[in-house]
DNA sequence: TACGTAAACGCAAACGTTTGCAATAACCTT
DNA sequence: AAGGTTATTGCAAACGTTTGCGTTTACGTA
């Protein structure tokens, strides 16, 4: 896998050190497939190494995200964790009803920060975020749902 | 104060009960002037009562919010709370450097939730959200500052 | 390869926030 | 105005996350 030894490189440039444990929550990141949430990031550690701590585990997912190794997405007021998405960064738009997350690409908004600078002199961090919403599906099945 | 008012008939019209409690932290929202932290709200409400309890804080300011009376914006990872703009809602930005809260028409973003009706069936709330990024004068001041 | 240093760890305590529960009190009915 | 019902409160415990600290360990240097 390309993207590890990407991450493990970003590591050791900035100095870092390159431990068990980090490369034990970086696989299991890596492998889940899709965003993961801290507990679980942290109970598939625990059964690999039972020594491994919480707070290792957030430190870890701090660092990953600092270096751009993972990406942080808030889902339902938890943050959830990801690799970076090799095709590129994205947004996540993320449905309240069901808690389904779609990516989203960030031309979307690039209009939006262009206006932003413009108007106001503001550069906005659109990197990563999660936009909250209502999903089509949801919207189909429960008409009645709207903000507030 | 017609703000006031407005509020407590909201309260009694969903069938919710008004509590010294409740008019004690509608009070000092409404005389914060911007957003308060919830640790200001407690402080102050429990130099007026002393019995005051944060719990009841956290629940009064998440009423009032799905009652529509304060809007919840997130600065710098806390959530502050203000009283409804009469002028309107609004979006917020807000500075990382500085922290610094600035007020958005949500024209900026009529048209980009239209984009997300369209292309995706995807409805967002975009109600009430804060913008992170570097407002205009961090960002002359400290020119090396970019997100990642 | 062995050593020294500083980064990273595990643990425990603290933080901000939420929840369960028994006691209280707001409000409807009479 | 008094009583009954039930939302709301204060308290305490729990939750998810962060921080402080002494110990361990990765890694540059000899």
């Amino acid at each position: 896998m390309v993207q590890r030894q990407q991450a493990i490189d970003a590591l050791r440039e900035k100095g870092h050190r390159l431990t068990p444990q980090r490369i034990l929550v970086l696989s299991i990141v890596a492998d889940g497939g899709g965003h993961m949430g801290v507990d679980e990031v942290f109970r598939r550690a625990k059964e690999a190494y039972p020594y491994m701590d919480i707070a290792t585990v957030y430190r870890t997912l701090h660092l990953f995200k600092d270096l751009g190794v993972v990406t942080e997405v808030a889902i339902g007021d938890r943050l959830h964790y990801e690799l970076v998405d090799p095709s590129g960064p994205h947004h996540h738009m993320v449905c309240r009803v069901c808690n389904g997350a779609y990516n989203l690409s960030p031309t979307y908004l690039d209009e939006f920060r262009d206006t932003l600078l413009e108007e106001f002199d503001f550069e906005p961090d659109l990197e990563h975020f999660a936009i909250t919403g209502t999903c089509s599906e949801c919207r189909s099945e429960n008409p009645g749902v709207h903000q507030h």
